[in-house]
DNA sequence: CTTATCCCCTGCCGGC
DNA sequence: TGCCGGCAGGGGATAA
């Protein structure tokens, strides 16, 4: 679920909660979005291990502990850290707990199991693909004049599927596609190699705009994604289909793109 | 090499 | 009420 601004809430609330702290014990579950690691060698390697620092690229978390050693955490569609106290029930779900030498517990969450993570010595997690086949964080390179465009306008791809191709950019997602390409005024479907550098421009300003303002509503409180609730989602066109666009009044358009779901309105980002 | 398709998992929702 | 298909913000593996 999470696009680059969840996870990089995600990252600033794991740095509050667990730098400078130590790990205590751990405990996690097999069959559990582990990947090249058993659940009792990553409970085994993260006990009495303290948090270093919490690094984001795109929508990979990349966990600093003690001992130059790396957790890399993709939270896929449902992951989540969470913190709560050692007595608590676990939440459905919880894969991993860690209890910290503050007192205090951290969950990681992850009910479709569709998450990974890898428990690796830092020189390996800096040459493992995961990290290396990640494109440009998609922050930096939409506030980089001409960066997007270089990234894209080679590829023959519809817009849409070649922004959320990670290698390409990192961090766009499903939401944050629809959502800059409604602003910008592109049609999903028009090929990456086919739009203009103005387009670009607008593209990657839209980008940076839809990501900031989701994680300036998500500074205080507590990382709520959306339910289907039109009251609840706080996007323009995302999970609207047949909704007025909030531009023109026509009708949200929902067609699968690659098995996935693309809104869009069709008078404010016509065919070309 | 690039691109398209299928698969992995669990949970929820609406329709019959 | 209960079952069933469709759908969900992720990426990886494989085939063309």
């Amino acid at each position: 679920m999470p696009e680059l601004p969840e996870v990089e809430f995600a990252a600033r609330r794991l740095r509050t909660w667990a730098v400078g702290r130590t790990v205590s014990a751990a405990e996690a579950e097999p069959g559990s979005p582990l990947r090249d690691v058993t659940p009792e060698a990553l409970a085994e390697g993260l006990t009495g291990r303290r948090f270093e620092g919490v690094r984001r690229h795109g929508k990979l978390l990349m966990i600093d502990l003690s001992g130059d050693r790396v957790l890399l955490s993709h939270l896929g569609m449902t992951g989540k850290w969470l913190r709560s106290k050692p007595g608590d029930t676990p939440r459905a779900g919880t894969r991993v707990q860690l209890a910290l030498d503050d007192g205090a517990r951290l969950d990681y969450v992850d009910p479709r199991r569709l998450g990974h993570l890898r428990w690796l010595p830092a020189d390996e997690a800096r040459r493992h693909p995961m990290v290396t086949g990640l494109g440009p964080d998609a922050l930096e390179i939409c506030a980089t004049a001409g960066g997007l465009a270089e990234q894209l306008d080679w590829s023959k791809r519809a817009i849409k599927v070649a922004l959320m191709d990670q290698s390409l950019v990192a961090g766009v997602g499903n939401i944050y596609a629809a959502e800059a390409l409604w602003m910008a005024g592109i049609n999903p479907f028009v090929r990456a190699c086919d739009l203009e550098p103005d387009d670009y421009a607008r593209l990657a300003a839209a980008i940076a705009r839809a990501m900031t303002e989701s994680l300036d509503r998500e500074r205080d409180g507590e990382i709520r994604y959306i339910q289907d609730r039109a009251a609840q989602n706080p996007f323009e066109i995302y999970g609207r289909t047949d909704a007025p666009c909030p531009r023109c009044r026509a009708a949200i358009m929902r067609v699968l793109q690659q098995q996935r779901s693309t809104f869009y309105c069709p008078v404010c980002q016509p065919d070309r």
